[in-house]
DNA sequence: GAGGGGCGCGAAATCGATTTAGACTTTACA
DNA sequence: TGTAAAGTCTAAATCGATTTCGCGCCCCTC
């Protein structure tokens, strides 16, 4: 059995608030006790009881992680795998640990705000799930502080990687190859692709490229068979486009084979992009043009705003953090 | 603020201790004030508080995770996220909830064993870890009850891939593909690796095939570069192999990398394989010849053993659960 | 009608910490 | 020298639950 306060404080001979002060350094124990109740603390193995000194402080130095997305790709996410790593890392060197939030609670159901408080979790990181879920906005609205990824709720932390530049760097790198027949397969309703979405259309029109309604259009993020249909629509047309920018790499990967299936090489017949810049786009080959998000740094620094917000809750809540992306030149993109 | 069952007692006109036993259906409370008792409390929203109960009943209701490997792939290794993914999902069904173990508490240092103690973990699942680590072993011998993937520690739940007739079968596969010099690049220490290189060995023997010492070499798991410079270096080999094995699946992205550097096609000079089936092996052209482990389903597995452990820790430790993989012949090996 | 046995509930201790209020000793200062 | 002010420590309440023990009450039985 651990050792309790209640041990030292008989091996010291001293009061249990006294052992308690001594350990929390509050100004009414003389430094000699400190140091005389540290050290006997540290021979007998001391330390203390998560859920006691978070029944009484409220303070639970652990932090709610909502992971579950409606398509249950979950823990099986590379690009936001990267991001709750960088998370985890992060926050673990901060004193905290992570918790899985999920929706039961023995045998019943619990939103997740209840289980959040159920666990009396400091904070919360929302990442991989559909924005729009009304358990997540009310978590996101309610007392627990929140720090979301890629997605703004007024009044939480947040960190977004700059789709919005990202896109329009390569749009313009495709488009300086030579390309003007660009296609977008998108994904799902979200703010990224809403960023992505408009981003393309501002760069196709600021650089005086036709937009044709058949090379835009809709796949589904992280799956690459409806990249593949997509791709294999587009195909079909009569003017097929040159180049084809995919949801994510992952998907990619469908929309790739689409194209060889088809009897076309990469990027000799037709040129694909990518965007995410997760590990295997650049271990496979043709190695994948894409945009790389950092998304360790996104998690960290996540984890940073969070933490800030939970030990500070009076400071101003800073502006979004918007995390530059980086275009990688892949051999996927040739000139047209 | 939640609701405390101080203010059901209040609201139903009961003490405090006859709403406890309500609500654990405790059988001297009467049917009658169990379910006025239950419907106030549904009413209210009421859940009771997770560090109180843990405090007093030394149930936690949370599972620890010991997830962190040397090489710091942590979050990312694919194989090991899958099997996350099927536990935390079965787990979550159950009632329970995950955190990850770390070292780190406040700003003090603790190992995997005191952590778990700290939080109260019921129980802990170890993998993606070095199981040699003292601290890992050291939990593993604990008092706490431990679940492992593919690794046995007496005394603790088990769940493992069939490492054995996994490449027992691969390996005959190649060979009655006509394959005979077959190379082996290997994991790093480990009981995996153990059983596949030794089931190897087994199994050419078996066939009567040569085993040629630089056909076996090693590498490291999840690691392309590592694959890549074993891969080369064999291809300069004055006879080098018609068919090499890789260590897994994500790292023969790395292996598949220098044979086409080299300027050979796969397969229609050399075939390749790799080993655990994620995902992207079988999105990626050519498909990947492998052996699939069911991760999803060793997770699940894990759970289910852990938490009868917790529950009847009287019960007899059952055999290691053995989950048998499955080959998938890909386009990645042809007929020598 | 007195004793015995359920039944249904309440009082109080308890888990392991934190924190407020107060007590006692020593020092400081007029 | 007396009193105020530090300086150090203890006692006890508290956080929100669970659980043991015991107390009435009703009913049954002899």
């Amino acid at each position: 059995m651990p050792v309790t306060i209640k041990d030292l404080s008989q091996r010291c001979g001293l009061s249990v608030s006294a052992i308690s002060k001594a350990l929390n350094n509050y100004t009414d124990i003389s430094e000699e006790t400190r140091a005389y109740v540290r050290k006997v603390a540290m021979e007998m193995g001391y330390f203390p009881n998560a859920q006691a000194r978070a029944l009484k402080t409220n303070r639970s130095y652990n932090i709610g992680v909502v992971y579950e997305d409606g398509n249950r790709y979950g823990l099986m996410h590379y690009y936001f795998n990267a991001v709750l790593d960088g998370f985890k890392r992060e926050i673990e060197g901060m004193g905290y640990d992570l918790t899985f939030i999920n929706r039961t609670i023995g045998s019943g159901q619990l939103s997740y705000l209840n289980h959040c408080r159920y666990r009396g979790m400091d904070g919360a990181l929302i990442a991989c799930v559909d924005f729009y879920n009304p358990e997540v906005v009310e978590l996101a609205q309610s007392e627990v502080p929140v720090v979301t990824i890629d997605h703004l709720f007024s009044g939480c932390s947040c960190v977004m990687s700059d789709n919005r530049s990202g896109m329009r760097e390569l749009v313009r790198y495709v488009a300086q190859l030579g390309h003007t027949r660009i296609a977008l397969v998108h994904g799902e309703y979200s703010a990224v692709t809403d960023s992505r979405v408009s981003s393309f259309y501002e760069t196709m029109n600021q650089l005086n490229l036709p937009i044709v309604k058949e090379y835009v259009t809709s796949g589904l993020y992280h799956n690459t068979e409806s990249n593949r249909s997509a791709v294999a629509q587009m195909l079909k047309l009569p003017a097929p486009p040159t180049c084809i920018l995919m949801t994510d790499d992952f998907a990619a990967l469908g929309g790739m084979d689409a194209i060889v299936q088809a009897g076309l090489r990469i990027p000799e017949d037709i040129s694909v992009a990518g965007y995410d810049g997760i590990q295997i786009s650049q271990v496979i080959r043709p190695r994948l043009t894409t945009v790389f998000q950092d998304a360790g740094r996104i998690g960290q620094e996540a984890a940073k705003r969070l933490v800030h917000r939970i030990e500070h809750p009076r400071d101003a809540l800073p502006a979004p953090m918007i995390v530059a992306g980086q275009l990688l030149k892949g051999e996927t993109v040739r000139q047209a």
